[in-house]
RNA sequence: GCCGGGAUGGUGGAAUAGGUAGACACGCAAGACUUAAAAUCUUGUGGCCAAAUCGGCCGUGCGGGUUCGAUUCCCGCUCCUGGUACCA
């Protein structure tokens, strides 16, 4: 083989991978244990584009280099199947999900393997696929049996709820549970009927049945979550979405806010990410008040994180859902505040959140009394209060909140300091102030001050400390075709598990993937979708699961991927444990990195695994933004413009496609086939060439800008893909993609080829003993390695191997004992071509079983450093000296120079600093 | 509004316990090879002045500061970008 001949030599390893299971990865107690795992793709119809294979690639490396340090690496692929578009093209074309999805995964692997990944491939996992969903099935009828106790501080068995209710009733018992769920002794709770008790248990099942609101997606017929909705419309598709109350499934993964919250301190992820989950979590610490409602029974419980300004309030607001608004109507004000609540809540979500700095509200015609003061102080109704937050009702402290004090200052009501400070610019938080005109709180500082409070509310039982979380309880079905079924039929109204032995409950066959006619779901149009038990034949429920669901656990499942018994062996989970490496995108810092924080933690508490964080290290890759290319041409003919000449022509600019653009020169022949419209198109040129303007856009289909992985494997190997996307810039950050510099890496690789060939293209490696710059090169680039390979910073080992590369080449290295511990090194990043030349050095076995060469720090001493010389902070000459001398001799060698002299003009420098091995600055 | 991330040559980017800014690569220019082109190789390449030189000045988004010395630390801005938004 004279030339580097990649399609040749990617084929040949790829196949060798394969055949002898080079990826394998079984459990083996004696070696440490190395999980690297990639957020698995939804298998699309347009198939890969290069921005996907990049954290791929990232994790590969890295897989590549545990293994050459003795790791036992997992490191598995597989799809995240059920989804939207394969169902919105199965309503247009008739087409049943599984073949589209089928097809797509197909492509997918195709395309995935001619990258040359160290994948597993026996344990690739498809949610779509029932021997997987079963286990998803099978989680939520575990989630469905249990509650959450508070004492326990975890999950536990419904069964054991409902023993202590039987023994106790409801009164003493701390589990997490509907707002609003009824106490009942054990005497009322053995005489309810199995309905009353199963609806009960509803209130604090893991995942139950409830009527909540929604976001509702009439375009795509189905509720989606709050994640997946993004400024009022759904993130896939770009579809209104509207409040609705429905009901629904939902996850109580509000039981677990606080683990959530706290162990997010131990994991390895960037801070940004976890700010946002703790955002989404919201936890605020404050206090609930009750206020007594004059000349009336209801009372007002108001969620504050200022009970220190209560002296401050003047005024209570509810939310117009409230139905206490509506009670609480005085003769006087019902025509006027009922029209205010009727409009406010026929406004949509989008409008009112659109539109915030309208402030609107009305007065109830209803005081309450200050518990604290005995004061009266009115009620309105405004429209700035969420039903869904906290009670839904505030105590407003104008002087001290600012959307207290825009409302107050609208509607006249009175503004009332209680903390030292001006009020000059308006409301200010003052939470460093000290509390005035407050009663028993005067002169306390904030803090104090709470604590006070919350024990006169405690003592007086009108109120009490309270912790309080902005994220809501997960939605978790969806009215669509293509996803898990729930396994759960309805008696009676009331729903039901299946039993066990039936998973997996497997999704019917239906005429169309449409709604029936009276609204139901698709399943609703599958004939028998019923189960039938020793009592009866049920309906089942015609909701699926939501996308989320199959990719919450699906790190579990590649411990042991084809387990009929469990989800995964026990001994599986336990021994690969949490993901030691997790790359993929920061859009799933809400919707799947909580979701499947949640569920690990579940399957923690019911011993189904061991770990309680299934990620311990995550990268969040940047994405690969397109960047367009674009000619131009003149108005009304047929003419195109090079980019530098175009503002002397009336032009306009017409996206082209950026595959047969090269360095932003257009290939004219290429262009004139591209289209039939363009076949007898002309030029005007700049030097010969066409350039093309470019703009970075998202990379998309229509914009012409889409580059597949294969075109450039085709081109130049997957090695040079892989190097290529490396050599971009950091893995974090947000990149265009552009080919532009493609052909350095490709050169490079051409390099390390020819060193180990002759110039006749025989491989030709020398058995002589390397120099000492040979050495030095060689151990140069392994300690770079390993110190990027700690920082994640793959760019610059890429470079590190060109310098290495270019360094060998200009000393003739051909020797062994330099390019056999090179090949090893740069095996990760380009895997063929050092398989092959592993092979070539007369190796049977696979470089991945070679271990990292040992960095020798000997190798790199020097004996002797150019001192750079400053004069005023200025480099003015370079000194050689030999690094053995001390600061003294330094000083004198650096001032005979003449270049110093000449700069010292005759004078004594009036301060030496001297770095040793680093610096000399004189000033004068 | 609030909370993150960022800004370095024509381009992608490198360098932060403060110590030679621009590694590596692309592009460009000149040259070699070639009938020619491609490929390959060599050299140069931040800007301005000087001008084949010796050199000098400026330069890491902007304005200040600390320091012998700042891309790096501090203060105040601008722009781009991600998240989030009446969350009491």
């Amino acid at each position: 083989m004279a030339e580097y001949n990649f399609r040749e030599i990617e084929q040949k390893w790829q196949g060798k991978w394969s055949a002898q299971g080079t990826f394998k990865a079984e459990v083996d107690p004696s070696k440490p244990k190395f999980y690297s795992l990639d957020m698995f793709p939804y298998p699309s119809g347009a198939g890969l584009h290069v921005g996907h294979p990049l954290g791929y690639i990232a994790s590969d490396i890295v897989s590549r280099f545990k293994l050459l340090k003795g790791f036992n690496v997992l490191h598995p692929m597989g799809y995240d199947s059920f989804g939207l578009p394969a169902e919105q093209y199965a309503i247009q074309t008739g087409q049943h999900p599984a073949i589209t999805t089928a097809q797509n995964i197909q492509r997918y692997t195709e395309q995935l393997k001619n990258i040359g990944f160290a994948f597993d491939w026996d344990r690739e996992v498809r949610t779509s696929d029932p021997s997987y969903y079963k286990w998803t099935q099978w989680i939520f009828m575990q989630l469905f049996s249990s509650y959450y106790d508070l004492d326990a501080d975890k999950a536990l068995p419904i069964s054991s709820l409902e023993a202590r209710f039987e023994k106790e009733g409801n009164l003493a018992i701390k589990a997490v549970c509907d707002e609003g769920t009824p106490s009942f002794s054990k005497e009322e709770w053995n005489a309810f009927s199995e309905t009353q008790k199963q609806k009960l248990l509803l209130h604090y099942r893991l995942t139950f049945l409830a009527e909540t609101t929604v976001n509702w997606c009439p375009a795509l017929g189905t509720v989606l979550s709050n994640d997946e909705v993004k400024d009022g419309f759904s993130e896939r598709g770009g579809h209104p979405v509207e409040r609705k109350k429905m009901m629904q499934w939902s996850m109580r993964i509000t039981a677990y806010a606080d683990r959530l919250l706290k162990g997010l301190d131990e994991l390895h992820w960037s801070e940004p990410i976890k700010e946002m989950q703790r955002n989404w979590i919201g936890k605020s610490i404050g206090a609930e008040v009750v206020f007594e409602v004059k000349g009336s029974k209801e009372k007002i419980q108001v969620f504050t994180t200022r009970v220190d300004t209560i002296y401050g309030v003047t005024y209570l607001a509810l939310a117009p859902e409230s139905e206490l608004a509506e009670t609480l109507l005085s003769e006087e004000e019902r025509k006027k505040a009922g029209a205010y609540i009727q409009q406010a809540k026929n406004r949509s979500e989008r409008e009112r959140m659109s539109d915030v700095k309208t402030i609107s509200g009305a007065f109830t015609g209803s005081y309450a009394i200050n518990p604290f003061t005995g004061e009266e102080i009115p009620i309105w109704i405004a429209d700035y209060v969420l039903a869904g937050y906290g009670t839904g009702a505030v105590m407003a402290v104008p002087a001290h909140d600012e959307r207290d004090y825009n409302f107050a200052k609208h509607f006249g009501l009175e503004i009332r300091q209680v903390i030292e400070g001006s009020m000059e610019h308006g409301s200010f938080p003052g939470k460093g102030g000290t509390l005035i005109h407050s009663g028993m709180i005067t002169g306390m500082k904030m803090k104090e001050a709470m604590a006070k409070c919350i024990s006169y509310l405690e003592e007086r039982g009108i109120g009490r400390g309270k912790v309080q979380y902005r994220m809501r309880d997960a939605i978790f079905t969806r009215q669509r075709y293509w996803g898990e079924p729930l396994p759960v039929y309805f008696k009676e109204g009331l729903p039901y598990l299946i039993d066990e032995k039936d998973l997996p409950l497997v999704l019917p066959e239906v005429d169309k993937y449409l709604p029936t006619e009276d609204g139901a779901p698709p399943l609703g149009r599958a004939k028998d979708w019923t189960y039938t038990t020793a009592t009866g034949t049920y309906p089942l429920e015609l909701s699926t699961m939501p996308g989320w669901a199959g990719s919450s656990w699906y790190f579990f499942r590649y411990t042991d991927p084809s387990n009929h018994q469990s989800l995964a062996e026990k001994s599986k989970t336990d021994y690969w444990g949490a993901v030691d490496l997790y790359i993929g995108g920061s859009e799933h810092a809400t919707g799947h990195l909580l979701y499947s924080r949640f569920w690990t933690k579940f399957l923690y508490d019911i011993g189904a695994v061991r770990i309680d964080e299934p990620f311990q290290k995550m990268i969040n890759q940047g994405m690969i933004q397109g960047r367009s290319n674009f000619v131009y041409r003149i108005k009304g003919s047929n003419t195109f413009v090079s980019l530098g000449l175009k503002d002397n022509y009336d032009t306009s600019a017409m996206h082209v496609d950026v595959n047969i653009v090269h360095n932003d020169q257009l290939n004219l022949e290429k262009f004139k086939a591209w289209r039939p419209d363009l076949a007898n198109a002309e030029f005007i040129l700049e030097d010969g060439k066409y350039y093309c303007g470019a703009e970075v856009e998202k990379m998309s289909k229509s914009k012409y800008n889409v580059v597949n992985p294969d075109d450039i494997i085709e081109r130049y190997g997957a090695d040079t893909l892989r190097l290529y996307e490396m050599f971009l810039g950091p893995l974090e950050q947000f990149k265009p993609w552009n080919t532009n510099g493609i052909d350095g890496v490709f050169k490079f690789l051409k390099k390390l080829w020819n060193l180990f060939h002759d110039a006749d293209g025989k491989f030709k490696v020398s058995e002589e003993v390397p120099s000492k710059d040979e050495l030095k090169a060689l151990h140069k680039a392994i300690k770079k390695l390993e110190e990027d390979m700690a920082n994640y910073s793959f760019n610059t080992s890429v470079s590190s191997f060109m310098i290495c590369v270019n360094e060998l080449t200009a000393l003739g290295c051909n020797k062994r004992q330099i390019l056999e511990p090179l090949a090893v090194l740069v095996s990760p990043y380009a895997p063929h071509i050092a398989e092959e030349l592993w092979e070539l050095l007369g190796h049977s076995t696979s470089i991945t079983k070679a271990s990292f060469p040992e960095f020798k720090e000997e190798y790199l001493v020097e004996s002797s450093f150019e001192y750079p010389i400053m004069i005023n902070g200025k480099l003015r000459a370079k000194v050689n000296l030999s690094l053995s001398l001390d600061a003294g001799a330094i000083e004198k060698a650096a001032l005979a120079d003449a270049q110093v002299q000449k700069w010292l003009e005759g004078k004594a420098p009036k301060k030496v600093i001297i770095v040793p091995g680093k610096i000399v600055n004189l000033v004068v």
